[in-house]
DNA sequence: AAGGCAGCCTGTAAGC
DNA sequence: TGCTTACAGGCTGCCT
């Protein structure tokens, strides 16, 4: 699933390949992948900037129009030359002057292409959480947005209101490394918790992007190559822990959840 | 207001 | 063997 390790390791790919290329056209091959406002699709110009907004890949171009990308579940953005088929899971192709494409294949449909003037970028992501590698994501702030907040800490990781671009296998993974039971309601993290809490987000996101990100099922790198960061998970899939403890598994706000008793403590130390 | 969860979708795997 | 069912999960929107 693609969380914000697998998304960045997509832009930063993509930076090496397309900066610099003309936009010529996105065609939609599905309907409901590419939406825009324009009553004719625009002119782009050549792309000048590539970058990651939590889970969301923005192209900026010339003339000012960004692309958002979200690849939701199962989305790959794959870059190919004429004579690599579309397959019955391209959705869509944003295609360059040089004759190169860009498809956008997704096998649950769910991924979106948002075409929309730069100067809406702002509102666009106007609700979206801090960035966890900001200034912005530090004790002060995430007390301040826990306050009042019964919600089990893990459903707030997955909340990308409050930190943009954790998923539900990074969740599991920096609860567990925190040592702190993911059924835990979030007002009630001490001070201390809340600063491991930060330390080990961007500790594991260090990682996972050094690692090109988790392939758990089908994340797919722009050359279509898997990231390796799975074979460092410590608590997702698991069936002991490293300690040798016998994990739980239990589902928190409709998905699964795996931690271990032992480690994850329940009450504040 | 806040929180819980169905629904969107399709491929895979398990169960009968 | 072949059908059915459960599951995976990011996000929106509805319901309580």
């Amino acid at each position: 699933m693609p969380e914000l390790p697998e998304v960045e390791t997509v832009v930063r790919e993509l930076k090496q390949n397309i900066v610099g290329k003309s936009i010529v056209k996105v065609d939609e091959l599905r309907p409901d992948t590419v939406f825009h406002d324009f009553s004719t699709l625009p002119e782009y110009g050549k792309v000048i900037s590539v970058n990651r907004r939590g889970k969301y890949i923005i192209i900026d171009t010339e003339r000012n129009i960004s692309l958002i990308v979200h690849l939701r579940m199962t989305g790959k953005l794959i870059i190919v030359n004429n004579e690599i088929p579309v397959t019955k899971h391209t959705r869509a192709i944003i295609s360059f002057s040089d004759n190169t494409k860009l498809f956008f294949n997704d096998i649950r449909t769910f991924g979106t292409i948002n075409i929309i003037p730069g100067k809406n970028k702002l509102k666009f992501f106007c609700k979206l959480g801090c960035e966890p590698f900001s200034d912005e994501f530090n004790t002060e702030h995430l007390a301040t947005i826990f306050t009042r907040k019964k919600t089990p800490i893990k459903n707030l990781l997955l909340d990308q209101n409050c930190i943009a671009g954790l998923g539900n296998i990074y969740a599991n993974e920096i609860l567990y490394s925190c040592k702190i039971a993911p059924n835990r309601p979030a007002n009630i993290l001490s001070k201390t918790e809340l600063q491991l809490l930060i330390d080990k987000t961007r500790e594991i996101l260090t990682e996972a992007i050094k690692q090109n990100g988790t392939s758990i099922s089908d994340f797919r790198r722009v050359d279509n190559k898997s990231g390796s960061f799975q074979n460092f998970l410590q608590i997702y899939g698991k069936d002991v822990c490293c300690e040798g403890h016998p994990v739980k598994r239990i589902k928190s706000g409709g998905r699964s959840t795996f931690y271990c008793p032992e480690c994850q403590k329940e009450d504040i130390e």
